[in-house]
DNA sequence: CATCTTATTGATACCAAGTATCAATAAGAT
DNA sequence: ATCTTATTGATACTTGGTATCAATAAGATG
């Protein structure tokens, strides 16, 4: 549930940015995964794929779940249900944050902890290329009807 | 490399207490996870288990890695070289980094982080039950090295 | 110490997620 | 309209992990 809604058509035209063709599979993968309010994995990408385009093959969501995240459309969630879903990256540096009770993913701005992670470098003598932060609980919404 | 050695009784003692029986299967697996200074995946500690003791079955492998986890003695490191990669889980919380030359782990204060996360609950109107970060990078010995 | 109970083990078969292969298809350049 | 070639889908395969079950061995008991 980013709170900027994603535009489908700005990931179709990275795809042809990047010398791809756009293929109907990967329209349908696209809007898949652009307008899911949920962290998908590939597995359930396909499933949600064939209801519109039945003969989608398997290899080609994988194939598509790689492009996309290595293009930096999507961004893969490790650890609730499993390592291997995936949300939407949005434009800024953000850190992710999903409920346990609804399943949505939501996203906060990581400038706290990149300040925190730059202090920590100074003082360790490490340098630190990649971090991953996720939080998981309950959102406003569903902490109130608990 | 934990800066403190972990001790491999009071890992056995942790399984006796719970009502397991202590098993030269075990102490062979507790012995590898106790004393590597890289996350082992149960993959790897299976070939590594095999080396003294070769009858070592592999369900058991698994078993004893979900064991440790479920006792809190190993931890899940995400991420580098796949998701299922354990390391021991110090006394104190403590976030993880990984050198991704040399590939050990260390361990940082993980204070300043939860205040950060605490903060973060109070504006958001949230409920934060599980937090993971893990850091890469270069220890400040391969740094050196580069 | 000998016996008994039962948790644990190891072998095997299994399952699911993900990858490699390759002929058929369809973008999109010409 | 044609041609080139990236992409696709079907299939087979690999790998990480799980279920099953008879055999083994902790360790409690007498």
């Amino acid at each position: 549930m980013p709170s900027k809604p994603i535009n489908s058509d700005n990931w179709r035209a990275a795809l042809g940015k990047n010398g791809f063709r756009v293929t109907t599979a990967q329209q349908t993968l696209i809007d898949i995964f652009a307008h899911s309010e949920y962290p998908l994995s590939a597995e359930q990408a396909w499933d949600v794929a064939r209801q519109s385009r039945p003969k989608t093959g398997r290899a080609t969501v994988y194939r598509m779940v790689e492009k996309l995240e290595n293009l930096g459309l999507i961004r893969r969630v490790h650890g609730y249900q499993g390592c291997s879903h995936f949300v939407p990256t949005l434009p800024e540096q953000m850190m992710l944050f999903i409920c346990m009770e609804c399943g949505r993913a939501d996203y906060l701005d990581r400038q706290p902890l990149d300040d925190l992670i730059e202090q920590s470098e100074h003082i360790s003598g490490r340098q630190i290329t990649e971090s991953r932060l996720q939080l998981f609980g309950a959102c406003a919404d569903c902490k109130q009807d608990a």
